[in-house]
DNA sequence: CTAGGTGCTGGACCGTGGTCTAGGTCAACG
DNA sequence: CGTTGACCTAGACCACGGTCCAGCACCTAG
C-alpha cells in the first residue's frame, strides 16, 4: 500500500539482518504487528515494521534474549492496557544494560592496563615479562 | 605447596565459575600454566592461577570467545618472545570493548527514551499509546 | 518460452558455552 | 568399619541464535 513498503530483502539490507534471521524472528514472534503478505504470499514490511526491527536489533545488541523481545512484542500486539508490564520489562533491561556498562568498563580498565604494560615492555626491550607465571615468591602488587 | 593453594571447589567459589566450567576451561586450554595435581590427582590451583582465572572471567564478560582466551593463554605459556602478538590480541579486544560500550550506550539511550515515555504515559493516565503500530499517516519524528 | 532473481516453507544443521550424569577414587569422621 | 563429601574422567546433553538446504512458486526480461 504505502510507497514505503519493503520486501524482505530490502529489510534485510537496511537492518543488517539476514533474510533467514528475519523469518526466524517472525516465527519466534518478535514482530509487534503481523507482517502483511502480497498477492503471492510474499512478506510486505511497512516503515513501522522496519522501525520496530531496528529496535529489535538494538535490543539484541544489548543482550536481550529473543524470548524477551518476543514477550514485549506480544504486549505491544495486545494493545493498550499492559503498559505497566512493558515498562517493567524495559526497566529490567535498562538495569541490565547499566550493569553491562559497568562491567565492561571494568574489563576495559584491565585490558588498558595490560596493553599499557606490554607497550612499555616492548618499548623498553624485553625486561621481565609482564604477566608471567613466575611471580617470584615475593608478593606482587598487581591489584 | 604454598599455603595459598586452592582446591577446585574453592576456586569455583571465588571466581564464580562452576567446577564444571573450570574443568571445561582447562580442557580448552584457557589456563596459562598447567594446573598442578596433588598426590591423588586432584587439581591444585595457585594464587596466580586464581588471578589468571579472574582475568579470564573478565575477558569472557567482555565477550572474548574461549578460543581467543585460549590463544592468549598459549602465548603466555610459551613464554617471552611473543609479546607483540599478545599485545595485538589485547588491542583487538580493547577495540572490541570500546565498540561494545558505544553500542550499549546507544541502546541505553533508546531504552531510556522508551522508559521515559511509558512513565509519562502511565502518569498521565493512558492517552495515546506510545510505541503503537498505528502511527497515523503523518510522519513520526522518532529518529 | 526460458532463465534469473527473489521469495516461500519446513526442517536440518551448526558453533558456542555450558551443564550434568555415570561410575569411580580418596580421605576423614564417628 | 561404613558413610559422607569432595574430587576425578569421559562423554552426553542442552539452550541459544543463527544459517543453510531442498523443493517449489512467481515475475520479469530477453
Amino acid at each position: 500500500m504505502s510507497d514505503r513498503d519493503l520486501s524482505i530483502g530490502q529489510v534485510a539490507q537496511r537492518t543488517g539482518l539476514s533474510v533467514h534471521t528475519l523469518r526466524l524472528y517472525e516465527r519466534k514472534g518478535l514482530l509487534a504487528s503481523e507482517v502483511r503478505r502480497d498477492g503471492s504470499g510474499r512478506r510486505v514490511y511497512s516503515a513501522w515494521d522496519l522501525q520496530w526491527l531496528a529496535n529489535c536489533v538494538k535490543f539484541r545488541a544489548s543482550g536481550m534474549p529473543l524470548a524477551t523481545i518476543s514477550r514485549l512484542a506480544q504486549l505491544v500486539r495486545e494493545g493498550s492496557g499492559n503498559e505497566a508490564e512493558r515498562l517493567e520489562l524495559l526497566r529490567d533491561h535498562q538495569r541490565h544494560i547499566t550493569e553491562q556498562l559497568a562491567q565492561l568498563s571494568d574489563c576495559l580498565d584491565l585490558v588498558n592496563g595490560k596493553v599499557a604494560s606490554y607497550e612499555e615492555h616492548l618499548a623498553a626491550g624485553a625486561t621481565g615479562d609482564p604477566w608471567q607465571r613466575h611471580p617470584q615468591p615475593a608478593a606482587q602488587a598487581e591489584r
